[in-house]
DNA sequence: GAGCAGGCTAAGCGCTCGCTCAGGTTCGGC
DNA sequence: GCCGAACCTGAGCGAGCGCTTAGCCTGCTC
């Protein structure tokens, strides 16, 4: 699969299955203000502004404001959550596996910054139970990378001291990108995967 | 040093030289407020009232809620630059400068995780100019890092394709335990310093 | 072509925000 | 014992917030 679709004019593909039309709009607004802001410095005013449509519109399509933030929480967390499995349950090596879930991850936090950023970093904006449903969600991530690395120790692929340190530490290198990359840096998302996944192996032990 | 300095009751003696007595409070309860809640969910009253004043005594000592989040800023960055220098230009082989950077890095992140996310993460919140001093800082952290590695790379105990993305890398690593690490959970950040120093060395081909 | 349901807006409500200001208290210097 | 400076509070201002409501279009049904 190219990457094509999660970067530039293409990021907001993901959001297809939303609808009706006006709904999505507004949900593609509230991605970008929310990315750009933070979720508490964005107005319900700013969010309809940049759909077209006045703040009362908002109110139609959306309980609240944290309703958009959960439902945007949820999408984004379960598109992540897809790359990881599909990367885990693939053929091949636990070396080749990692790799490619490694990189794919990567390039979807760098390619999709807008939507990464809200995921991994507006969390805590979220009230009790939506929380405690996208961290259910966060887990099954983390765990699925974990067996990754399980499985590589399993076999004697890899060589890890610490499974669950170690996960975290990857996990850590995947996201910490949505903070950092600049589609305008020297770097494409792709270059940032290849690299990302070269080091995650470095990391674990595995042989070249 | 211990890292007693940076931990539970601890963690905000770093403050002592903010002046009078009042403005530290203030601070200090800032700093706990903004890792909690963020900066935009935080109002002037909560931080007043945190240091038990009247939300009017803030304004005695600092100009405006935005003031508070820059000095903040400022004090964390500046002592995490303190922290990467030391050891950047110890004694040493370049493996042992990079894990004592890392380890005593990662230990700050972790020990000191209420100052260090809003260090890391509030920094968007700054206006243009405050934010321009900080990123400045910033810059200057990541070059001790980048110093370490090249110097690795130049002595050949280092094997590194790309050394201003394994120095992203090894940022990352660090930064990400502010996001992730929790007081109540199975590590100390004693551990997870030594275990993300292992991972680093690992990531820069460095010899066992 | 009247009725009606869905989608939208203009106006604005009640509230809390960052911040201000007049005035009170405390305390060292003389 | 009085003065001025430093510090703090109670009260509250103007603004902007999330959200609501009354009513107007539009297009589909029969």
């Amino acid at each position: 699969m190219s990457t094509a679709e999660e970067t530039a004019d293409g990021e907001m593909s993901a959001w297809g299955e939303v609808t009706p039309d006006a709904a999505r709009r507004l949900l593609v607004a509230a991605v970008e203000a929310f990315a750009e802001r933070g979720y508490h410095a964005t107005t319900t005013r700013d969010i309809a502004g940049r759909a077209g449509m006045s703040p009362a519109a908002l109110y139609i399509h959306y309980k609240t404001k944290e309703e958009l933030l959960h439902r945007i929480s949820r999408i984004g967390h379960a598109k992540a959550l897809e790359i990881l499995r599909v990367a885990a349950r693939r053929e091949g090596t636990a070396t080749e596996r990692l790799a490619d879930a490694v990189s794919s991850f990567v390039r979807w936090h760098a390619g999709g910054r807008t939507t990464a950023r809200v995921v991994q970093y507006e969390l805590d904006s979220l009230g009790p139970d939506a929380r405690a449903e996208i961290l259910a969600l966060r887990r099954q991530c983390d765990a699925e990378v974990r067996g990754i690395i399980e499985d590589g120790v399993a076999s004697g692929e890899f060589d890890v001291l610490d499974v669950r340190g170690t996960t975290l530490a990857v996990m850590s290198l995947c996201i910490d990108v949505a903070r950092w990359f600049n589609v305008d840096g020297p770097w494409t998302p792709d270059e940032v995967g290849a690299l990302d996944a070269d080091l995650v192996l470095r990391m674990v032990g595995a042989a070249k």
